[in-house]
DNA sequence: TTTAAAACTAAACAAATGTTTAATATTATT
DNA sequence: AATAATATTAAACATTTGTTTAGTTTTAAA
């Protein structure tokens, strides 16, 4: 494998589960199985490293919504069928990503970091919007608060799996129980929201 | 004012800004206007000190919920409002402790501190827990997926207060919008989630 | 007023941090 | 095969980290 790709490969596991400043490039190191000195020599800096991991991921998300949104086949609420599922998906899978995403968001200082961060995150959230916006305008959804709504959507899914503890608590779940590798979990998210959002948007 | 108080209120306020690795005991030193060492000296550690932290505010927020579980003039809904700008209000004001909680829960290390975090927040859960779920046992409220309400009414408000950045962005306003200060916001979310639990709880 | 405990300080401590250096090895180019 | 560019290394660098020490001042008790 690339060797840069190594690097970036540790970081991401390491700054999702120590933090960015808890994580240091020793510990990336080793854990790549490279020298040190080979993070500066590839990256310039610590912080660099960190700023190529965003651009990275970046690049790679963008745009996955889009044919849907010209979709003419599909209605509203299936659409939004469809974006919950993924959103899911996502988030139970791109896990560690997602979690230094939102950890440094939560931080002050580093703003324009915060500013790609945010850009990246909003792209999801402008295609969902799209899709409430063309539901209440042709009459198919009641005239919803559309930012909060996606707000629920995306932090309903989001602060469940903010914590594996915190979410075994609130499900009363023992400790053997695996959030992110949990099938049923993914399902019953999954049902709920779709639930949830058909009471919220569609006209009685 | 206590010396103590003193130090326990610039670390509240630089670990939300910067994190817990990201602050370095002198820079609450200087914050605080006292000497280094008066920080081992009354805490033993900067560990200890981040733990008096969340115990300081465990015992501030013990049963806020207890009298309104029992009370039987109120109505499910009724008493789910009181909760949802019981909880908006003290995510907008006690906002920087919040921060800490839920950053250091979506860290790996220091697990016995997750545990202790997770049972604060927990609190408030149970309380939402038993109001719906009487609800739902006298015929109020339709048959919900209990923990995964509460985790909306929690998520939806924390995701958009956990970064100005991100809530700027999702909601399309300027950068001189100040979330936190925002009563406009704080009503909009209210009425939002009021509604959204009455399309989502009530029966047709 | 003497004495003991508590509060506070400046300085030093060892360990860990991100980064750079200078030397060596590897790879690619001519 | 000689040369140049790239990759890799171990060691050293200066800072910063949390903590401790040893000494001093302040406060309270006898």
């Amino acid at each position: 494998m690339d060797k840069k790709e190594t690097i970036i490969n540790s970081a991401i596991e390491l700054f999702s589960l120590k933090g960015y400043e808890g994580t240091s490039v020793r510990d990336i190191a080793a854990d790549a199985g490279i020298n040190v000195a080979m993070i500066n020599y590839y990256f310039g800096s610590k912080e660099k490293l960190f700023e190529s991991i965003v651009e990275h991921r970046a690049s790679f998300l963008k745009g996955v919504f889009e044919e849907l949104i010209n979709n003419k086949q599909l209605s509203g609420i299936e659409k939004m069928d469809i974006i919950i599922d993924n959103t899911i998906e996502r988030k139970f899978s791109g896990l560690n990503f997602h979690h230094i995403m939102h950890r440094e968001l939560a931080l002050q200082h580093r703003p324009q970091l915060k500013e790609a961060i945010s850009d990246i995150l909003l792209r999801n959230v402008t295609s969902i919007k799209n899709i409430i916006e063309e539901g209440i305008s042709n009459g198919e959804f009641k005239q919803v608060d559309i930012e909060l709504t996606l707000t629920t959507l995306l932090g309903t899914i989001h602060y469940l799996l903010t914590s594996d503890t915190l979410c075994r608590k609130i499900l009363g779940k023992p400790k053997s129980f695996k959030p992110y590798q949990n099938k049923n979990l993914k399902d019953r998210i999954s049902i709920y929201i779709k639930n949830l959002m058909r009471d919220h948007l569609l006209k009685k």
